[in-house]
DNA sequence: CCGGTATATTCCCTTCTCGGTATATTCAAG
DNA sequence: CTTGAATATACCGAGAAGGGAATATACCGG
């Protein structure tokens, strides 16, 4: 879901400000069509609402399900809370494997 | 990638303890292969490391990539930070927005 | 060297994803 | 009612992903 960079561009200008359809194609360099479907990802995601205004749909952000992937993240944390954990972690990866 | 329940999962038993592949997919109740093809894409993604001991893989976590998603998580977390902060930072950075 | 254990790789099939083109829908204006 | 603008949906093709079964590889003990 949010490992496709497109979608990841979407959501870092609808943290600017909300965004029409048409602008977000126009940013993005994608087909319309194409856009849509991305949007429609995201919505169905939870992750972007849309308020309608005559022809234009405006997407702005929904940020609960990214509070959601901020929680699940938090207990692995700890991993990389102090620099040091984090290169001892970063050696022994070097030293080890690929 | 991350999208992926099975992955979370690993990642999660990984959390605990390093643990080989035999033992994984016990607790996940896939096939080995199955378990040796979803740690692959964990590997290649950076997400875990291997530890070789004769026979036995020993998979760990490898923090990483979930240090970066944390990263780009970062200018979204004003977004739920306190309902305060939000509409503080709402006003500066959109006071004339609609 | 041989058998057994632990893991990886390959093949096959089905389902999903992404991008594009073409078409439908909705609404405002005239 | 017709036109044009903004957006959504339907459909198609290429490629990736997920799962199972079968097979290969690597290593240990004897």
């Amino acid at each position: 879901m949010l490992a496709e960079p497109t979608r990841r561009r979407i959501l870092d200008l609808l943290l600017e400000r909300p965004h029409p359809v048409g602008e977000l194609t126009a940013r993005l360099g994608l087909t319309q069509p194409g856009t849509s479907k991305h949007l429609r990802v995201l919505r169905e995601a939870g992750l972007v609402q849309v308020r309608i205004d005559a022809q234009r749909r405006w997407y702005e952000l929904c940020p609960a399900p990214l509070a959601e992937i901020d929680t699940w993240l938090t207990p692995y944390r700890r991993l990389w809370a102090t620099s040091l954990d984090a290169l001892e972690l970063h050696l022994e990866t070097m030293g080890n494997d690929q």
